[in-house]
DNA sequence: ATTTATCATTAGCGTGTGCTAATAATGAAA
DNA sequence: TTTCATTATTAGCACACGCTAATGATAAAT
């Protein structure tokens, strides 16, 4: 609680660290480098910059990881990004495919008063537009299957468009296009290994992004 | 058009001299740093920056002054943190007397989607919750005159608290809990000069900052 | 006329955040 | 085994933005 106020910068790591962390996928520097459209020295320092801080230990048994004080601050973060977006979409009308960016850029700029105000005003949601769930709630997750996964005429719902492709602009206007939502049902009509897409629905084909759907 | 968007301390930069500039006073640097809450070198500093960058002009004849580049971008910043106040006061029930600080950090991360979408959401207001003038509206507020320049006994309707005084959150609350908000009906009642108060209405005494209010 | 207050600037420094270039280490592929 | 791709680090640099201490310059007060 003793909350230091991070920058933009530090909480844009925090993000993406959470993410790759609930996922139990490894903290690669590289990664980081990638995601956050950054070169690996700068990755280097500034996660320097964090272990001092106290936000992440990189002795951990499984490599880099946050804190606890660190996964605080990233639950922070990811709660400000995921309820800004329902606030653009519902209460600003701003278009699903955009709420993402939009939002990464205000997460920063809310208080621990919006933050309330937010969650009582947009009824406390599990998850985010795009089906992500909100820390604490990863429970509603935990059935939900990979699309890479599906078969053949298989029937499904889409349930999330996963944090990674969230960072894809263009993915994700090509998905709002074709009502590729969470929520929407799609059946499986095509698997085509060699090029490592899948056509479904009526006339809708997507690449074999890691992004899930429940079956 | 350029739109190389500004940082978070230029465009509180742009926001203070904005203001000045628009009520015909001195762009003083020192003035500057009391509302920046900075040093004066920083101030330095940074003017010369934004001198460098075409935002601002020394040698203009009221001496500093925005450029007409700096001034379009003051416009939009004040855009933008007027609509933000809106947004949170309407849509996320922010108490009035906090909307201007939490809009403070807000404005810098609004895009200009999101303030179309919030100007067509909020009816395209003209002046923000506290009275002041949208860019391009300042025209409403000229048969305004400051509760200063008012007489024992009048009658009057307030106005507008001064971006000035919006700065002092501890002046905000007093004037919510006192219902002295734009639009609130007040009869003076006393005028101290001495120790510089006007009292006003039932019980209620205001400490005689500029602000204004309609005859 | 000298002191005081106000304002602006310079010099010098530190931190955060980014970069490139060079180096090293490791595991996969040839 | 040698080569190549991937990953991480170091060194050295730059810019934005903040600070203190010291210096001037001007206007007001005594």
């Amino acid at each position: 609680m003793v909350s230091e106020k991070n920058s933009a910068t530090i909480e844009d790591y925090l993000e993406i660290i959470f993410v790759l962390q609930r996922d139990n996928k490894p903290v690669i520097r590289a990664r980081l480098a990638d995601l956050l459209r950054v070169t690996p020295p700068t990755v280097t320092n500034t996660l320097k910059r964090m272990a001092r801080d106290g936000l992440v230990a990189f002795d951990e048994p499984q490599g880099t990881q946050l804190t606890e004080q660190g996964l605080e601050m990233a639950r922070s973060v990811m709660r400000r990004h995921m309820l800004s977006e329902w606030m653009l979409m519902r209460m600003l009308k701003v278009p699903w495919s955009q709420t993402h960016n939009e939002a990464h850029q205000m997460e920063h700029a809310i208080s621990e008063t919006i933050e309330t105000q937010m969650r009582a005003n947009l009824g406390d949601p599990k998850t985010c537009p795009h089906g992500n769930p909100l820390p604490g709630y990863e429970y509603v997750a935990v059935n939900w299957t990979p699309l890479r996964d599906a078969l053949v005429g298989e029937t499904l719902i889409i349930r999330r468009i996963h944090e990674i492709g969230e960072n894809q602009p263009k993915l994700l206007s090509f998905l709002e296009e074709n009502g590729m939502i969470p929520g929407a049902s799609v059946q499986i009509t095509e698997i085509l290994p060699f090029n490592q897409t899948i056509s479904l629905k009526v006339k809708d084909r997507i690449p074999s992004v890691g992004f899930s759907a429940a079956r």
